[in-house]
DNA sequence: TTGTACGCGTTATCAA
DNA sequence: TTGATAACGCGTACAA
């Protein structure tokens, strides 16, 4: 059915190792056999069959790319970014989704290692959880490179400076005027929701202000939570006047709830994201990420790894963030 | 350096293929010697190779999807609707994004092809172009789905009835008293533009209407694209009072842009989409299209053809388009 | 229940 | 410049 090279051999009468020589540009082929070789090839419809090439040559092609969420616009930037660099050097990549499960995070980096890819970016990893799995991907000898840090574990990392991001748009609400400011955490499994958290409490601290508990919102993980929080604020007796959502996904989900609530942003509730996501009408105040060019840099850090191009110590890369001022926060008078 | 079951017959003292046939489950081995294995196995840190087995096997466990643009929430949706049904039977997916590059496309999927995916989604594929690469893929004996048709060539196909849609937003802004309205086509190789775009033409004819030429704008494809043309529409000396856009992202470049020039949606100027986005604070009255949904069915439906659960006639499904009504058109009073 | 031998489609190493 | 031949790691008849 499948024609392989063995055939085109019994065709031209050559040798297998002189199709598989011709067909790769090998050198030391008169151009009389090459032209042979290519015109059987193509007239047999010959199709490479990268598996067993990968089988002989130890190299397959393919990297994997192991996210939480393709839908939302930080991840699916990240998507773009490493698919551009990848198809640059002729790879192909596995997409993973892991959710915020973290056995399906160990389960998608062992199939990727069984399936041999050359390479592995992981972004980010899930928090809060052991990470056995990447020491023993680490035994396992395949580059990879992440989007953030593992104590202990030396390898190639990116980051983005979550402290500093929660620091600025603390800073920003409270020159604004704001002192009774809401924290909806991200997914639970998120570091940079941790560090921003830190940022914000630490923060407000040394401006001797007291974080209030009953302001926090714990696990936020996309639009419809974002909803649900925004329901919840729109209600409370003594609603905050401000509040700092993880990222923009929640943000709008918190936006769209407390306008369905009758409350107007920014004159009765300021918002702040992260991300700073393209598609969006509201002139939301937020944190620029620049995740598309984040993706770029894991593909290259981890080509380098592959083609061999940097074999010294491993880099640690952070990202800035940077406040963009819009429209979603109020300058208040009445403290 | 890898540890081979060649190595683990070793270090067991039994043969290969014991070791193979206790790693599978297959029956016809002691209770004993399967443990022994597996604890060897456990013991060496043996990773079985997908790769060897693939070629031996004739099966990769892998898949290919290809979409335009992973940014899109039209794509992200699909490619999570196929991912959650890959991951279910344990299969994993490339992705790969052919942007507007009608070869990129033919790359592509030569590329899955050479790589031996079991089979191959294609979402949706380009118009406009020669349609060679798919009728060879017919011959390459893999299994394939489309989100779209090709004339003359039969497999399983999806599709979403878009003439359908671009007639129900049509007919809605005539009975909202619209008849100067812009149109906003989508990417140059969407067939879905081209039928929203005959539906509007028909459906203004059958009301004796006819369109208006310098309202519609050629080849518009993300948000960029969407303000630009925004601008310009907020510019025009006899602004249309609606504007059809291709989808979501394209409305919310157009709102983003005829807001920035002053003007207020709908009050000045009302708008449709497509896609029913969920991440929108806008009230954007749009057409809504299951595309999660239809990215779960178009992997049941490839992997109905891989696991031969179904072996008769191609099926051609066409999911419906909806209108939500929201508030970004304006009942109008004075025509 | 276990072992032998071969095939899967390529690449790579040597001879010729 | 070309041609045997042996890997690559695994599955699988078939034989023991």
């Amino acid at each position: 059915m499948n024609v392989t090279i063995a055939d085109i051999a019994k065709a031209t009468g050559l040798a297998k190792s002189t199709i598989s020589g011709a067909l790769n540009n090998k050198s030391g082929f008169s151009e009389k056999t090459r032209r042979r070789v290519l015109a059987a090839a193509e007239e047999l419809g010959y199709v490479p069959n990268e598996i067993a090439r990968g089988l002989s040559s130890k190299s397959t092609g393919s990297i994997g790319l192991i996210i939480k969420d393709i839908t939302n616009p930080f991840y699916n930037h990240i998507t773009k970014g490493v698919q551009e660099i990848a198809g640059e050097h002729g790879y192909t990549v596995f997409l993973c989704s892991s959710g915020e499960e973290h056995q399906a995070e160990i389960k998608h980096i062992q199939a990727m290692v069984r399936k041999r890819v050359d390479g592995l970016i992981i972004a980010p990893l899930l928090e809060e959880v052991t990470f056995d799995h990447f020491f023993e991907l680490k035994e396992q000898n395949v580059p990879f490179v992440l989007l953030g840090k593992i104590q202990g574990l030396s390898c190639d990392t990116y980051d983005f400076d979550d402290y500093d991001g929660g620091r600025q748009v603390t800073e920003h609400l409270l020159s604004m005027g704001h002192t009774r400011i809401c924290f909806v955490r991200g997914p639970k499994t998120s570091k940079a929701a941790k560090l921003r958290y830190s940022a914000f409490i630490d923060t407000l601290k040394s401006h001797g202000i007291e974080a209030d508990e009953r302001y926090v919102f714990q696990n936020a993980n996309g639009i419809a939570d974002g909803m649900a929080v925004g329901k919840q604020i729109a209600a409370m007796p003594d609603r905050p006047t401000a509040v700092i959502c993880f990222d923009d996904v929640i943000a709008i989900g918190v936006i769209k709830a407390v306008m369905e609530a009758g409350l107007q942003v920014p004159e009765d509730l300021s918002i702040i994201g992260f991300d700073d996501i393209e598609v969006n009408t509201f002139p939301l105040t937020t944190v620029s990420i620049p995740t598309y060019e984040a993706g770029k840099a894991l593909a290259w850090t981890l080509f380098d790894r592959i083609l061999q191009r940097r074999t010294s110590g491993f880099q640690h890369i952070t990202f800035e963030q940077k406040l963009i001022e819009r429209a979603s926060v109020r300058q208040l008078h009445n403290k």
